[in-house]
DNA sequence: AGGATCTGATTAATCGTTTAATCATGCATA
DNA sequence: TATGCATGATTAAACGATTAATCAGATCCT
């Protein structure tokens, strides 16, 4: 800065002006000391502007448990949606026990962050921070500036398998007190006909009792005529497929499976798992909007610090693949008029492998 | 700070030495100092502080497109390390082409990092940079300051599966550009015996002629006498697996699967998949380590900018499971001496399903 | 007692921007 | 001609820490 403004012999405060179009300098000026700018290869001091401004050009991201498959999706997308609005992303671990969510968002303010976008951990309610917030979970969390609506993406698959001929789910969960878990099983729910059968298994439950990686019985279930099985994540979904396979049971052909997210994995498996997606790059746009939007409103003492947007649910898409097909009835015709289709709650019949 | 001198009636200056422990100062007055930090809540300015001393306490982290399942477990180990070093991580996105590697440290760089952590993309070099780096990607990586001996990792599975009859091999990579999953068939290649067969399938390559997500032709594999399938990722080692077991073929009765870097799916998948971990706490350690010591060290014009650590290699460990099993052979007692069993390249007998 | 030394604290400059206040100049208007 | 106003640039004070240089006293030594 200085230097350039040695170079051409004007003040610091007239290449600040030029460079920033603030303030008074003529054209002719501004255009000589971009020039020069450009010829010394000029990076203005970002510590210096922040120190100066009050605000670093930094957002913090918190999430649960780095090691959750989803978190790569969020992360990019959010990293981009900043970068895009000149903001760097520093990144927080919150793994561990909730009191370590605190102490990362701590540690962020700490540093200055302009705000933070938060993916709560299970059961944890964000109130009021030092700082702008931006929470991205569940539309029926508290707060939730934005998500993916997740009730109409179990609304999706159920939809999905029901016009596949599918009377009879197991819903896959892992924990009950996850919002956005149980907005998706809800929302499966929501869409399951009166006549049909619905189980729901929380693996964490099964786990507490008979340990990690356990078998979770759906050769059983099988057996029991049940030919659904929709998981509230491609991780479960995965098991399940496996499971299933492992068991000598054919996907599709005798039993369907679904699954969320859309992980890597998912579309290189063999068959490839039907899934449901979320938009992250929208999501991440809406609360890096909604996050700069509440951080460049003057603070007022009044206005809550936790950033809200118009739409605060962003639909989810059904990725057909190959782990579901329409159900082998005995009357295949019935299949396609579900509210007469299996009137008695009996399983329908299942090919022979 | 200055709140603090002004409530204390002493000079900030002598605050800064108080609290940072350096000058003169009094036990008796230091102690006075920090009581009154702690009851204001005084948090510094890091800006301040980075304007300052040029140091801005962060440290970028740049990764080949985010989205790579090991991203977590790096991520999450260099910010743990990072942040008990008392530095904060700011994370780049280098996906797309390799040009947006380049863009992604410049970006850094303009936010004045003290330093940058890169897991290289695919065949690019990571030349001098205008801030200390900290390079991890293989052993055979020129400028490597650390990683996984993914060699020895390749060694391991071999090793596993010599020792558990296998003379015939498939190993799975999926791009041969790449140095870590080279190093890792290499690897495993020094370790087949003499009387071994070995094939080896480049994903990419196969998808390049039957698109994406191609079967990758495993079932003819088991039916010419091949009984173990090694991947260089679990991405791969899973999409094996349910491609096998699609087929029919049972895991591991009649195949074993092996992968690499244990990733969250591997061990709820049924059956459970053999892979081989990489000890990321450690190299996240060693690369922060080596990383802070060239920060800190006075820079000189000669001395490079790529940190350097005493160990390069961490030695991975093989994580049995259920995908791997004793191959059953005609003549069982033969399996334990591996020099002389098979000495012909007949494929060894199979069980029947 | 007088100079050297040590201790504990203060002063003031500095990092590189931003920005309100000020100033100088030219031009139009009364 | 004096006044007012617009324009284009400068001055100088911040922002909040760090740190070299300085200073005032107390202590010590001969």
């Amino acid at each position: 800065m200085s230097v350039i403004a040695d170079a051409l012999g004007v003040s610091a405060a007239t290449v600040s002006n030029a460079l920033s179009g603030k303030g008074r300098v003529s054209p002719e000026l501004i255009e000589r000391v971009r020039a020069k700018a450009e010829e010394l290869g000029y990076v203005p001091s970002v510590t210096a502007r922040a120190l100066r401004t009050g605000r670093s050009g930094v957002i913090g991201l918190v999430l649960p448990n780095i090691s959750n498959p989803l978190f790569p999706q969020i992360a990019q997308a959010i990293e981009n949606a900043a970068a895009d609005a000149g903001y760097g992303v520093l990144i927080a671990d919150s793994s561990g026990d909730n009191a370590k969510q605190t102490l990362a968002i701590q540690r962020l303010i700490e540093r200055q962050v302009d705000g933070i976008v938060i993916v709560p951990r299970l059961g944890t309610r964000i109130a009021e921070l030092a700082c702008p917030v931006a929470v991205i979970d569940s539309p029926s969390t508290p707060n939730n500036t934005v998500s993916a609506d997740h009730w109409q993406g179990g609304q999706l698959v159920a939809e999905h398998l029901v016009d596949l001929g599918h009377r009879d789910f197991v819903l896959i969960g892992a924990n009950p007190l996850s919002n956005v878990q149980n907005d998706r099983i809800g929302g499966m729910k929501s869409r399951i006909p009166k006549d049909g059968r619905v189980d729901v298994i929380w693996i964490e439950r099964n786990e507490m009792v008979l340990g990690a990686g356990c078998p979770l019985g759906l050769k059983e279930k099988v057996e029991n005529g049940f030919t659904a099985f929709a998981a509230s994540s491609d991780l479960h979904a995965l098991r399940a497929l496996t499971e299933l396979q492992r068991a000598g049971i054919r996907v599709p052909n005798e039993a369907s499976v679904v699954g969320f997210d859309d992980l890597v994995w998912s579309s290189v498996v063999s068959p490839s798992i039907t899934t449901v997606r979320q938009d992250a790059v929208a999501i991440a746009d809406i609360a890096i909007g909604a996050l700069l939007a509440t951080i460049e409103r003057e603070p007022s003492p009044e206005a809550s610090n936790i950033a809200v947007a118009q739409c605060n649910r962003v639909p989810m898409a059904l990725v057909p693949r190959q782990t579901t097909a329409r159900l082998a009835t005995a009357d295949a015709s019935a299949s396609d008029n579900s509210s007469f289709a299996n009137s008695s709650s009996s399983p329908p019949e299942r090919n022979a492998p």
